[in-house]
DNA sequence: TTGTACGCGTTATCAA
DNA sequence: TTGATAACGCGTACAA
């Protein structure tokens, strides 16, 4: 800035204000010339300097377990999309799940100045709390049930209406004995959607029974496996899936069983992901909305940032059901 | 920092040698006193102000078209795992392959004064090559044509291997019409990709036949629409594919024609997405080490700005069959 | 309409 | 063994 001052014969007082279009005191003669000088130059500005006085880095810190997974791509590019609008930039931190990690990267953005941290978190940890109680910046938690101070954003996925509508569907079609083949997990998420199945089924006035549930892990060869070695309870006429992964395993084991989709066999996933459109037929399916989520995430963040309300905030989004090829009326036989 | 030294009675300077590990000549005990006053305050060193006088930021922009493809998804995090190894941080940049994002980007990583850039476009552009020669920071391509300036680092994934040992493969099961549904790109890995195909046959003494190469999208819908219009061409054994996806859509083609993989049809697919390991039967298909690349982006990127030597590199990084289920001798009829 | 001076939080140098 | 101070590049009062 002091470079393109002594080139223009100015101060850099008038080129800082130009350069941040604060200009309406100076010429626009001035004006033009250090425009033009600033675009020979390939001159940019400094923001590190800029934020030294400003108190602020337009930067935020995106904690996420694994980018691979498909659930939380979706959701961090959602999450940038906002970020841009918005003017922001992300510090992008893989973690594993391991609070290692997670930690070290915590540091590593305060260290940085970041102006807030978006957190979607898969575990559920008081440690990462406890820690967490030192970050004086705001942030935004995904689907967590830890109370944080007062400076925390929380969005939460509405997995009990999700989990509801996907089995009211089936008994609207009429089925009675629904399976659940729900996934391993210690998060809040799964105990909801599992009350999402219960009260479903009993607002219809169907029994619940424990023998219809079933718990395997998160992919293929969970649910594949899980049925392999343990058949389906008798006159089980759906399935309702943890996500479209393990949708997918069922459809396999069916298939290797001649048993037909949806003709004999009604089938739901969750996730609403690309692998519920390639399959045949198409799996009905859950959509989260995640890049949705994600932008919810940095919206409320930002609004946290900007306002000097800190209160603690909890936002709801809602889930709704796909309705594709592998449900149907169940056959009588 | 001038917060702690005036609650422990020193000067800036030496909280500053103590929280930079420069401390030979610091007493144990006002070493101890300081760290312990440091935690006490949840104290987070200003790294704004640290690199304005180091003139490093130990950060680094990571543009890539679109997070949410695999590939690219694949090859972020292995940036991601490298750069923390080697104490970076990346910033998150999707373009959507436009040009005016990405500018903006290059912008604004700039103006954050990160130490280097990792390029993963997918557009091959000269305006932006143009654009390039104004950022006088290290930076490094994948899979770039453009003959950049001394600063940058390229790095190629040997297109052209990994569709050679695709086909020899093939030819090895005694596979003689072997078509090649590739899919459509104005990137120079598909011309790369059309001569592995083209020396294969050549080597192995069979004629190339244009009627076997069509073209269509990078997608089940493409390889099955494809397909489903124009057929095969007739003694057709084995079809290559662009990528996973379309030798699903091939799969699903399959299916329903009733023709047998790999009794009647040999399919390889490329990426070795999970796409090819969720489908039965399993898809062969060519590992092109996403992850790996990702890392040597990044280490190749900081070699280059720790030594003072600018010479451009070129890093090649080969692909590999992985032979699974889909393919196999061609039946005699 | 433009310029001066100061502060932001660090690091490195050199003196005490 | 410790401390004083200049410099880094910018934004902003306030003065001219």
């Amino acid at each position: 800035m002091k470079h393109i001052a002594e080139l223009c014969g100015v101060s850099v007082a008038t080129v800082s204000k130009i350069v941040n279009r604060k200009d309406d005191d100076v010429k626009e003669e001035t004006r033009l010339r250090v425009l033009k000088t600033v675009e020979e130059e390939g001159y940019f500005i400094n923001t590190l300097a800029r934020s030294m006085k400003t108190k602020n880095t337009k930067t935020l810190g995106l904690i996420v377990p694994d980018i691979k997974n498909a659930y939380y791509t979706d959701t961090s590019r959602g999450a940038e999309d906002m970020a841009v609008r918005k003017g922001y930039t992300l510090f992008l931190c893989n973690t594993d799940d391991s609070i290692n990690k997670e930690i070290s990267y915590l540091v590593k953005l305060m260290e940085k100045q970041v102006d807030g941290i978006i957190i979607i978190a898969s575990m559920e940890r008081d440690v990462e709390m406890e820690e967490l109680l030192k970050i004086n910046v705001p942030f935004a938690v995904l689907n967590s049930s830890t109370n944080y101070k007062d400076y925390a954003v929380k969005v939460q996925v509405d997995n009990y209406k999700g989990m509801y509508e996907g089995v009211e569907h089936l008994l609207g079609l009429g089925h009675k004995k629904i399976m659940y083949l729900q996934g391993e997990t210690r998060l809040s998420f799964g105990e909801e959607r599992f009350r999402g199945y219960k009260d479903a089924l009993e607002k219809h006035g169907i029994a619940y029974d424990d023998n219809l549930v079933a718990t395997t892990t998160f992919n293929v060869e969970g649910a594949y496996g899980y049925l392999r070695e343990n058949g389906l309870v008798p006159e089980t006429t759906a399935i309702m899936c943890g996500n479209d992964l393990m949708a997918l395993g069922v459809l396999n084991w069916a298939k290797e069983e001649c048993i037909d989709v949806p003709g004999d066999l009604s089938i739901i996933g969750y996730d609403d992901t690309i692998f519920s459109v390639i399959s045949s037929p198409k799996i009905t399916t859950v959509n989260q909305h995640c890049h949705l989520v994600g932008e919810i995430l940095v919206k409320e963040l930002l609004e946290k940032i900007d306002s000097e309300d800190f209160t603690q905030r909890m936002i709801p989004v809602a889930s709704h059901l796909v309705v594709r090829e592998s449900t149907g009326k169940p056959m009588i036989h």
